[in-house]
DNA sequence: CCAGTTCTGTACTGATTTGTCAACTACGGC
DNA sequence: GCCGTAGTTGACAAATCAGTACAGAACTGG
């Protein structure tokens, strides 16, 4: 018996989402995350908590999206699996996963992984954004790591090569194609890395 | 006939750089930079004109670093240049370049491509910055290449692959550590990481 | 020893920033 | 139809920010 919400609570996030990838956590002030999500300072706060609050949900709900779209891409038959990983190894090129509401990317630096971003910017002084990307970054390490395994019993990867290790390295070339974006390089370049990654793959030694 | 600076040009740039790299740039401001290097307000708007040029100075400090380290380290006989390789991309995970006078690296986050943090940060909307990572970015990769260029003809690296897309791809990674190192991974993990990939880098067919 | 020039530090201004507060609004139960 | 609860809003104060201006200090050349 109360007055409801009158906004969504994930498309606010969301706004907000987009709003710190472009600019930056301590180059976005409150007023602008006022103006990209609509609401009032006020309500900014009796919801989010503040500036802090909004970042650290968006992020949740970074993870959350991320922890769902990764397996799903990833996931399927053994036959599939290297052609999986291929594609996911590109779709990094144009930024991985943002909302269905909110257009794919400004320009290339909002492209680049939310969490990544952020625990560059700040993850040094903030722990609990340390953490939540480090969690991010885990969920889509088992993915990749599960799809390599799948890769493997197919005879599409080296069965010696280690999937831990290997999903590893494909995730810091994703991180590092995020970066490397967010200097201007072509969206070509960026996709000639990511074929350059995927061609050194070991494969089977006899075929 | 006049005052002198009473201050080490060179010894400044590497304290505003230290500071960026630890704050980010718009988490730093004009006091922290003027605790950090001991210079008053007005010095440093008189001698660097404030804080961006500030930063730009110290990236072009740092791009000329790098600009040197990275030969330095990557150039020889044909003979050592895989292992010159392999020690290039290991050193990445103690975090690159930093000025002599400047202990290693406050934390993992600091230590991380002083060019690449700043691009990601404020690259999108700041050009000059963006040009100035790029080009540091090139003069890596160009020594990098042609490291990879001596390894082949010395037959550590399979001569059908293309040196130019390797470095690139070399550089990338080494950017994924970086930003992977900044989420608290223990540096461990980073090593392994760096181990996994030049293991992976293509071998000569028939050995 | 003095004059001129450059450097240095601090005080100041206007603009932003963050976080809080009180008035106002909308809805659900009675 | 009224009232209590919860949401919303714009305004406010305190703090901080970047950049400027000015007064004093340090050194050189004569």
């Amino acid at each position: 018996m109360a007055r409801p919400r009158s906004f969504d609570r994930d498309h606010v996030l969301h706004a907000a989402e987009r709003q710190f990838r472009t600019s930056g956590y301590n180059g976005t002030s409150v007023d602008d995350l006022s103006a990209a999500t609509g609401l009032g300072r006020g309500s900014l706060y009796a919801a989010f908590d503040g500036k802090h609050g909004v970042l650290l949900q968006a992020m949740a709900g970074y993870f959350g999206r991320l922890g769902q779209f990764a397996p799903q891409a990833l996931a399927g038959p053994d036959e599939g699996a290297l052609e999986r990983l291929h594609g996911y190894l590109l779709r990094a090129v144009h930024g991985v996963p943002l909302a269905d509401d909110v257009p794919p990317a400004p320009d290339r630096a909002a492209a680049a992984c939310f969490a990544a971003k952020m625990a560059l910017e700040i993850g040094a002084s903030d722990p609990e954004v340390q953490r939540l990307a480090n969690d991010c970054f885990s969920a889509v390490v088992t993915a990749v790591a599960e799809c390599v395994r799948a890769a493997q019993r197919n005879g599409d990867i080296d069965p010696d090569a280690d999937p831990d290790d290997l999903a590893q390295l494909l995730l810091t070339i994703i991180r590092g194609i995020d970066v490397v974006g967010a200097y201007g390089h072509s969206p070509a370049r960026l996709t000639s890395i990511a074929e350059s990654a995927f061609a050194l793959l070991p494969r089977p030694r006899h075929r």
